[in-house]
DNA sequence: CTGAAAGCGCTAACAA
DNA sequence: TTGTTAGCGCTTTCAG
């Protein structure tokens, strides 16, 4: 049985209005040169008939598009769909639609899904979420991203360094410095780190941002204990277990996000370790559960949100002969995960 | 300064590759009627000029179309970031590409994004969230996508009634049994129930399973206080501190879904109010944090990214005559929040 | 096996 | 103010 063919065309509005195609097309767009009177008709009758603009015909024929493409890492996890939230806030009152890609932080993926972008022949493309210390990890995505902006393609890049576009960028070596200063403030000393890989520059920032709250407090972050794991959950949870089986002596620890700042939690709940008494916990994100955790989670607050909404409403801007940063701001939020260090044993 | 045109086009290749536009179409879309050995020179052309083809034109031609739409209420919630990123996941692996829209449960606006997405003429459309019991809300909503099934479009809904699709349907009116049973089981009698508005069917339905799992045990729901507020954190933040004030006798409070229990949670943590000792707390739906909240939460688990899966699968099948529909499992677990029903004072 | 040409539905000059 | 017409880039008959 074939596919049904049944959408009307602008052709049957204008037939149907009896006005020509042009003329009905100026109505719907809403363009002048077109009596008030006439456009009314016309917009009557498409909307009598559920007519709906094909976007494709539209866009090949080189009006306005419509669409915004945004590649995250997963949309599963807070820290992305809080982003995309933002995104698609603004891009629905621009009457912009919004085409979702996973990375999964696989450099090879990741330029698969811009060039699908770039087929789709979106306005926008924004890259959200950590590049790679290694520039060759992404020379690909660049060059593609490159070449996109050069063929009047815009884009915008969340926490990113190394890709010539726009770019909105999270505070994360403050961010890493707050927390760790927080911690420095209240007594902490033996303080352990668990970070995500080293090859993402997000975790390169946050823990460049910590040594350097170490040092202006005579400490040297070589001294301490950083365990590379996942930047997730479960990789917070394996990393706490070492860190606790390898080093007892330890009254802190600083997870790189909150994702992992979660998985500690609960490997220190399951040890029936006090927290903040026993030891304090803090992460970086304020993810929206970040609140309501027990102990409630001292953070450091980005604005994800915020900065998907920026990211886009750069990349709606007409280009600039040099791109643009946006700083984001931080905010050390302090609540029940962190306390004083015990008294020494 | 005018956009810059630049990304190579078919004619393009072809010229280079010394064929016309027709082979080099066939080339590359591994259509046979061409010789190996030009199908490969071809390919080989477009993939140094970095050629990528205009989907908008491909569509339009007739070609296969490449993106699904998928409407959710609000991407940050994770019980709708869970359900896309199983759809992401399937759309990935076909080559799909997947919008994303909020409808912010608001049916009119619900209605522009069913519009938008068929004005895109996404191959498939799929509706994820609750509906609302009185039809007259999405009268429209149906008959537009009714339209668009009737085009050749294919649609799938996710926990939705009333609409003449094919359907993925949570068991909610189970899960709403499944946790009231364990807290009858657990001894409790005095449970106080935190219900989203009573216009969402997932509402209603959980609810129903509350009415008949008490009723089995020889109570009855019109005895036990109901509240109906936002069916968020914040909704079940506000409904346990009234709740609490105006019926100091409950021992057990379960909410319809998790970002409610999450809420409750927070307000008996500030009350000082022990989980599960003094009162036994459990939610709906087994949100990835769940597990992590302190107490763990007890609830039922809906299989969320398996939903969007499973939605989409759908989708992309060919439309079979009657409507299919499938029914979700759910797994009641058993965590930290509840315990049994303290001796009566 | 390959090429020429007719659209797909719409916008945007260009005429009238 | 309105209509005519030439594409946008691709797929797909239909010829060769």
């Amino acid at each position: 049985m074939p596919k049904p063919r049944s959408a009307p065309r602008l052709a049957d509005v204008a037939a149907r209005a009896g006005v020509s195609i042009a003329t009905a097309s100026r109505s719907l767009a809403g363009r002048d040169g077109v009596s008030e009177a006439v456009a009314a008709h016309v917009r009557e009758v498409a909307l009598g008939m559920g007519y709906v603009a094909n976007v494709h015909a539209r866009t090949l024929a080189g009006g306005a598009t419509s669409t915004v493409g945004l590649i995250v890492h997963e949309i599963g996890d807070p820290y992305f769909s809080e982003i995309a939230s933002g995104v698609i806030g603004v891009a629905a009152k621009r009457g912009l639609t919004v085409q979702i890609c996973h990375s999964g932080r696989d450099p090879r993926n990741e330029l698969h899904q811009i060039r699908t972008l770039i087929a789709h022949r979106t306005d926008a493309i924004i890259v959200a979420g950590s590049g790679y210390t290694e520039p060759s990890l992404q020379a690909e995505s660049n060059a593609a991203l490159q070449a996109f902006q050069e063929g009047g393609g815009r884009v915008a890049v969340i926490g990113r360094h190394f890709i010539a576009a726009d770019s909105v960028r999270p505070a994360n070596e403050a961010a890493g410095h707050a927390v760790t200063a927080h911690l420095l403030e209240l007594g902490h000393r033996r303080i352990g780190v668990l970070a995500g890989p080293d090859v993402l520059t997000t975790v390169v920032d946050r823990l460049a941002g910590v040594a350097t709250a170490l040092a202006a407090g005579g400490l040297s972050i070589a001294d301490l204990p950083v365990l590379h794991t996942d930047f997730t959950r479960n990789g917070g949870h394996a990393g706490a277990e070492r860190l606790l089986a390898e080093h007892p002596d330890l009254t802190a620890l600083v997870a790189l996000n909150d994702a992992m700042a979660i998985g500690v939690l609960s490997v220190l709940r399951s040890h029936g370790i006090a927290v903040p008494q026993q030891m304090s916990v803090a992460g970086v994100d304020d993810v929206a559960v970040a609140a309501d955790l027990a102990p409630s989670l001292t953070t450091v607050r980005l604005p994800m949100t915020e900065m998907g909404e920026l990211a886009l409403t750069m990349a709606l801007k007409p280009p600039s002969a040099r791109r643009r940063r946006k700083n984001t701001g931080h905010e050390l939020i302090v609540r029940d995960s962190t306390g004083p260090a015990p008294a020494v044993g």
